[in-house]
DNA sequence: CGGCTTGCCTAATCAGGTTAGGCAAACTCG
DNA sequence: CGAGTTTGCCTAACCTGATTAGGCAAGCCG
C-alpha cells in the first residue's frame, strides 16, 4: 500500500482542477478520493467534511484572482485598469468556470471576512480613483461594476449569450466602453 | 390510508414554496415527500426524477416572473418602464429566493427555447425601445441590464450589500438612474 | 355492485457523506 | 541503526437521498 501523500494543499489543488474539468457542483470528497485512487474515508484526516472542502477550494480561487487582478491592474488607471480588472476576472471566468464557481459558493460571514474577498472590494475601490467619485456615488459605482461583471460573466459561462449575434466578446468590450463613460459622466444627483 | 391526492401541479407549487424556505438546493423529492405525509417513491408518478422536478419549478418561477414584470411594464416606457422592470424583477427575488434560485437553474438548450425566458428577452427589447439604440448596440445594451439585474440580485441576496453603508436600496435607485442616463448616451462608436 | 384505473406503498438497490477504530509506513531520536 | 511514536490510509458500519419494480386497495365508471 504505498502512501499517496495526500495534503490539505494538494486536495485543494487537485479539487480546484476537479472543478474545471466536471464542475464545481461534482467535486465531493468521492470524486477527489477516486482520482487519488484511495478511500473517501481517507480525506477526512485532510479535510473536515464536504463543505469544507468546498470552502477551502473557494478560498484558494478567490487568492488566484485576487493575485491575477493585482497584477493586472497594477500601474494602470482610468479605462485602462477598469478593462484590465474586468478582462482578468471574465478570462479567469472562461479559463477556470470550475473555479469561477468557486469564486461564488457562499461563505459564512466570518470565513468571507478574512479571504481574498476582501482584496478584491479593496482593488475595485482602486479602480474608482481613476473616475472622480465622491461618495457614496463611489460605493454604488462598485457595487455596479461587481453586479456587472459578476453577472455577465455568469450569464456567459450558462451559454446565455452564445448562438446569437453579436458574438459576446463584441458586447464585453463595448459595454466596457459604456461603463467607462458612465463612470466619466456619473449622474450625482 | 387516506389518499394525499398529489399532482404535478401540486408538487410543484409545494416545491416553490419550500425552494422559497429553506433553499431552492434543498427542494429534493425526499423533502416534498416529508411534507405531504407520503413516501419520497410516490413522487415518481409524478415527476420523472429530482432533475425534473427542479426543471419544473424553473419553469414555474421564470413563468410567474414573466407575468409579474409584463404586467408591471405594460403601458409604460423609458425610464419608467425601466425601474418597473428592474424593481418586479428585485422585489421577486428578495420576496421568493428560492423561486429567484430556481430561475437561476441551469436549462437545456430546447428546454429553455420553450421556456418563458423567450419572454424576458422579449421584454427586455421592449424596454430599449424607449431609447434610441440601433442594432448592435442594442443587442449589447440588453446583456448590460441583464448582467447589472441579476448580477446585483444575486450579490445582494447572498449578503454582499448588507452590513455596510449605504444601504442597498439607494445604491439600486442610483444604479437605476445611472442606467437611464446611459441608455440616453449610449456611446456608439 | 363489480371491474378497472391508478395513487401510494413496501422492498430493494445504489451513490455520497461521515465516524470509529485499526494496522503499518515513515519519521524521530538516542 | 533500531525502538518508539506519529499518522496516513484502511475496513467496517451507518445515515440520507435517489431511484426502480412490483403490489394492494381506494375510488371512479359503467
Amino acid at each position: 500500500m504505498a502512501r499517496v501523500g495526500l495534503t490539505t494543499e494538494t486536495l485543494i489543488r487537485a479539487g480546484a482542477e476537479t472543478a474545471d474539468e466536471i464542475g464545481f457542483e461534482h467535486t465531493t470528497p468521492t470524486e477527489l478520493a477516486r482520482r487519488f485512487g484511495v478511500r473517501t474515508a481517507s480525506l477526512y484526516s485532510h479535510v473536515k467534511n464536504a463543505h469544507d472542502l468546498k470552502t477551502r477550494i473557494a478560498l484558494f480561487a478567490l487568492e488566484e484572482l485576487a493575485d491575477r487582478v493585482s497584477e493586472a491592474v497594477a500601474g494602470r488607471a482610468g479605462k485602462d485598469a477598469l478593462t484590465a480588472f474586468a478582462n482578468v476576472y471574465r478570462d479567469y471566468a472562461l479559463q477556470h468556470p470550475g473555479r469561477f464557481a468557486a469564486t461564488q459558493f457562499r461563505l459564512d460571514a466570518e470565513t468571507a471576512a478574512n479571504s481574498a474577498g476582501v482584496r478584491h472590494a479593496q482593488m475595485s475601490r482602486a479602480i474608482l480613483r481613476g473616475y472622480d467619485l465622491a461618495e457614496p456615488h463611489q460605493t454604488h459605482a462598485v457595487r455596479l461594476l461587481g453586479s456587472v461583471f459578476s453577472g455577465y460573466v455568469t450569464l456567459e459561462g450558462s451559454g446565455g449569450f452564445s448562438h446569437s449575434a453579436p458574438g459576446s466578446q463584441e458586447s464585453w468590450t463595448e459595454i466596457l466602453n459604456a461603463l467607462d463613460a458612465l463612470l466619466r459622466t456619473w449622474p450625482t444627483g
